[in-house]
RNA sequence: GCUGAGGUAGUCUAGCGGUAGGGCGCAGGCCUGGAAAGCCUGUGGUGCGAAAGUGCCUCGGGGGUUCAAUUCCCCCCCUCAGCGCCA
């Protein structure tokens, strides 16, 4: 969410942006939030008048009473306040609705180096890396190669949980622990604290991490209770610290979340149809950072390249593409993705998500850092989020990178010591 | 799930119809050669104001009674302790 004060003193940066995401319906609602914020200004000096004047007649006529003096004036001025004070509440309440309302639909200031564009299919590569081999004999979908060897069972998890689960089973077991653990041992080594969060949060919590439309197309609510099941431990992690304020020495704070990840929507497209590339549950090392807004687009380069060392160290080629503006979303003021090479799609996919929110989350989160040098000032602080391993995803780029002839899978050099020093799956 | 005790500013705690007090922590100031100690001020949100200031809100949340609610009444939430159930 937009800090109300930025908008109020510099509408026109907002607009800006608008134009740049080409959201010009949205120019509007600037104009609209500007006259419902004044108006909103203009009834909280009337209100903090009437309330002035009845906390001043409440203490005169204790005053009055306590010397034996005479009060029915004062009551009857007293008695026609409250109402106006109501009257005026209820209007003040109207009024920021409507302010919150618009706040919680504007999207966060995108980075200038954000690319314009209509779609995901205008996303701008950055970089490659990596030596995309070259394969003599066809490559099998790795959905097939996990169910011949009895790595995974498809069937048996849409019968009992519907189509998008699966059952994983063997060396896929042991190969996703690994993964895990070689990607929190990274993480800890650069001195982030690794933690497991709540998979499920409450509504509230939830509404400050995230994009509205979130609720209806991707989180899983667990009915009877105010429980959501979160899509990534991003969510959590970011909403830890609600309404806390950060001393200056405690930021960065940089925090590893491992959790499962629970997503409604995962779409039906020809070769994902079945396997593990979208799924209702996976599993996900995340990097999240809170920090001090002048460090953050420091700290976004950091999660990239700590993204980028897992596919190095896996050997698996991968590019880098910065999202552009009509693929980037509500929250994020700047995305990269990291795209893993896989052989037989001949493409690269989608496998890491890289985002500074400067201070959206912040702003509703209510986390804030105390400033070194003014005691008094108090500044929102900014959140970035990556993927650092999300299992599946990476397990599929294994299963068809590292494949033989035979259908055997070699498994990256790196990842041997936390596979019992194995060299094939 | 049952019973009991609680929720007061960063934290601990007092107040139980009449401007929310104190301890600790933290920050600044005075003092000092420098520090400690001591003393003073500040500490959440928001409005007006260039500033100095000044007002309003905040005692878990929401309603009600009252000129006035942290205090009385109703509903809800959460925490802790004990018991029960349980991997």
């Amino acid at each position: 969410m937009l800090d109300i004060r930025l908008i109020r003193s510099s509408p026109d940066i907002i607009r800006a942006d608008l134009l740049k995401r080409n959201e010009t319906e949205k120019l509007v609602w600037i104009d609209d939030l500007l006259r419902e914020d004044a108006r909103s200004r203009e009834l909280k000096i009337e209100d903090d008048i009437l309330r002035q004047r009845r906390n001043v007649i409440a203490r005169e006529i204790n005053a009055a009473r306590k010397s034996g003096l005479d009060t029915t004036a004062l009551m009857a001025e007293a008695a026609s306040l409250p109402l106006k004070i109501k009257d005026n509440d209820e209007e003040q309440e109207k009024i920021s609705e409507t302010i919150h309302a618009y706040l919680m639909r504007l999207p966060n200031i995108l980075h200038e180096s954000v690319p314009a564009g209509k779609d995901d299919t205008e996303n701008v590569e950055i970089k490659s890396a990596g030596t995309i081999k070259k394969y003599d004999f066809e490559l099998k979908n790795h959905g097939q190669l996990a169910v011949e060897k009895g790595w995974a069972d498809f069937e048996r998890a849409t019968k009992i949980s519907g189509a998008g689960f699966y059952f994983l089973k063997g060396s896929l077991v042991l190969l996703d622990m690994a993964l895990q653990r070689f990607a929190l041992d990274l993480l800890v080594q650069k001195g982030y604290i690794p933690i497991i969060p709540p998979y499920m949060i409450n509504r509230s919590s939830y509404e400050c991490v995230t994009d509205l439309g979130d609720f209806e197309k991707v989180m899983y609510k667990i009915e009877g209770d105010d429980a959501y099941l979160i899509a990534t431990s991003e969510h959590p992690l970011a909403a830890m610290y609600r309404d806390e304020i950060f001393e200056d020495h405690d930021l960065p704070l940089r925090l590893a979340g491992i959790s499962s990840c629970f997503r409604r929507e995962i779409g039906a497209h020809g070769l994902d149809t079945k396997g593990l590339f979208r799924v209702h549950q996976f599993t996900k090392v995340e990097q999240f950072i809170f920090c001090r807004p002048e460090e953050s687009w420091q700290l976004h380069e950091e999660l990239l390249t700590n993204a980028e060392e897992v596919f190095q160290k896996l050997e698996i080629p991968y590019r880098i593409v910065n999202i552009c503006t009509g693929d980037i979303g509500t929250v994020a003021a700047k995305k990269y993705d990291i795209e893993a090479w896989m052989p037989r799609e001949n493409a690269y996919k989608e496998v890491v998500s890289c985002s500074n929110c400067t201070s959206y989350q912040a702003v509703r989160l209510n986390v804030k850092v105390r400033d070194k040098s003014n005691f008094e000032l108090k500044r929102h602080v900014h959140t970035l989020n990556s993927t650092l391993i999300a299992t599946s995803r990476v397990i599929r780029a294994i299963l068809e990178n590292c494949q033989d002839e035979t259908g055997s899978v070699e498994i990256p050099r790196l990842l041997r010591p936390y596979m019992n020093d194995r060299e094939y799956l």
